[in-house]
Formats: C-alpha cells, sequence, structure tokens
DNA sequence: TAATTGCGCAACCAATATGTTGCATATATT
DNA sequence: AATATATGCAACATATTGGTTGCGCAATTA
C-alpha cells in the first residue's frame, strides 16, 4: 500500500479528520459523528493518518484518543517550497532548488 | 473520476512532472523520457494535471508543449496554513482559523 | 460475573486509478 | 503523394481505494 503524507491528504475526509482533530484529540466514535462515514471507516483513515505520522494515539481506559501530529505537514511545505519561489517570482532561489534540472 | 489539487498531486509521477517542467515547458514524449512509464501513461498524467489547472498547454505545430501553471498550488498552500500557523506556534490565528470548531 | 461499550482487524465488494495496446488525426519530411 | 512523427483517445487489464459487515478483545458498567 502506498502511505506518503501526499496520498494521506489527497483524501476529502482524511483532510477534514485532520482539521477536525486539530483543535483538540478526539476518539473513533466522535470523529466518525462528523461524518457520514461509518466509525469503522473514520478508523481505517486514522490508521492511514497514524502510520504516515500526521496523527498519534493516546489510549485512556478504553477510549483513544487521536491526536494531530504536525510535523509530517512541514513535508508538504518543504515540497511546495519550490513552487512558492516561482509564485512569488522569486527566481533565483529557484535556479538553485532546480539546479540538477538546468544542464540544457 | 476525482480531480482535485490535492488528488493531483498524490502521484509521485504527476509531482516528478511538475518538477521538470517547471524550469522549462516540454513535449510529452520529452517528459516520457524522463520516466519509466510509456507516452500514453505520462499523456494520462497531463491530462490530469490539465483538468486541475496545474500544467497548461501550448500548441508548436505538431508538438504540444506543457508549461506549469504553478497558481493552482496557492489552494494546497492555503489549506497548509492552519497547520502551518500550530507548528509556528502562532496559537491565536489557530484560534480564528479553527473558531467554528471551537463551540465545545 | 454478565452485559455493554469502544475499538482494531480481517474478509469482502464496488468504484476508481494507473498502466498497456491499438487506432485515428494532424503535422512534418521525403 | 507517401512515409514518418507527435499526439490524443478508447478499450481493456490489474491494482488500489474506500466502504461495509462481522468478529474478537479489552475496559467499563450493572
Amino acid at each position: 500500500m502506498r502511505r506518503d503524507v501526499f496520498q494521506a491528504i489527497a483524501d476529502p475526509t482524511r483532510r477534514a479528520i485532520l482539521v477536525l482533530i486539530a483543535s483538540k484529540a478526539m476518539t473513533p466514535n466522535a470523529i466518525a459523528e462528523h461524518f457520514d462515514s461509518s466509525r469503522q471507516a473514520v478508523s481505517k483513515h486514522l490508521r492511514i493518518l497514524s502510520e504516515c505520522e500526521l496523527v498519534k494515539q493516546e489510549q485512556q481506559g478504553r477510549e483513544i484518543y487521536y491526536q494531530l501530529q504536525v510535523d509530517k505537514m512541514k513535508q508538504i511545505d518543504k515540497w511546495l517550497d519550490q513552487f512558492r519561489k516561482i509564485w512569488e517570482g522569486r527566481f533565483n532561489e529557484l535556479d538553485n532548488v532546480l539546479s540538477k534540472l538546468k544542464k540544457e
């Protein structure tokens, strides 16, 4: 299974989950209440988010709280950086970033 | 077919194409040479990128040059912004962004 | 201790994605 | 005009996805 951050945020439900738990940690049941999907479907999404370290779990009794783990999000930010330089018109820096591709 | 920017950048080949044509416009054949995939496979990726306006085409004789269209990339950047505020520790601004979710 | 609750996991299913092959069309070359 | 080249498009095969149902386990409650 493909499991990287880009693939993780491709799904709209997963993006919504990330936004939802950004403010506070939530259990799968609580999260599922915000969507049309079943708990199991949400649980699957959480597993994927967990596997690419966008969320972390914390067991509390029989409940498991899922919490946003923001750090891996920087990976997307970093990838975006090269394009950000284009739309900001900072072409000099772009040249550095893409220097490997400039051999023609 | 699902066609939004997030889904477009989920595929590693498509991300590579975007980086590749960032420095200069290229034809499908030229792009395909950089990958293991066939020209047709690349062509399909280009169509998807085209449909979410991440690339634009320019016909030149019988060749079609594909060029990066960076603007839609800002959509990702904007989505990322709410999380950027978290990792930058700017929680006040986060509160504004996520204010709808703070009713509990 | 028995029933209930919260959860993950495996099996299965339908829809979708990605890739291939073959073909049609338009332009360029001979 | 005939051939070669660049490309898109449709049909098809296979893998992956997102979802469901059913089960088992651990913790809570009665």
